[in-house]
DNA sequence: GGTCTGACCGGCG
DNA sequence: ACGCCGGCCAGAC
């Protein structure tokens, strides 16, 4: 038997998800989970998110809550850094919230199948 | 090694 | 409409 042994990296599902994620677009926590099959655990998606800071390959400024709400804005370098990442990719801000979330989201189901 | 918390979500009063 | 509560899993103390 191997040591290291993994099992279903639900982190590492998450972050393949994340990195799908095209530009310009915009995705909740739940929606990812819902994908993974674990709709119920939409809090690990935003805890995997946060382990995933050390990995920049990841957008996780592409990820909000199912309100569109920057919620993880404090997590960045700065609380801005989030609004002015998505600013830059089109998306447009206000008051910490996506506008036209609807249109902006980016459904996994949708696109991945 | 038990306990608490967290970038969430849906349900209920 | 608003606020509170439970559930899920992993990491920190």
């Amino acid at each position: 038997m191997r040591k290291k042994e993994k099992k279903h990296n639900f982190f590492n599902d998450v972050y393949e998800v994340v990195r799908l994620i095209p530009k310009g677009r915009a995705t909740s926590y739940g929606a990812i989970a819902a994908y993974l099959g674990t709709k119920m655990s939409a809090r690990m998606v935003g805890w995997a998110m946060n382990a995933a800071h050390s990995d920049k390959t990841i957008p996780a400024h592409r990820v909000v809550n199912r309100n569109g709400l920057l919620t993880g804005r404090f997590h960045f370098k700065t609380p801005k850094t989030m609004q002015q990442k998505l600013e830059k990719e089109g998306i447009r801000v206000k008051k910490d919230q996506i506008v036209n979330f609807k249109e902006v989201f980016w459904d996994p189901f949708q696109s991945l199948g």
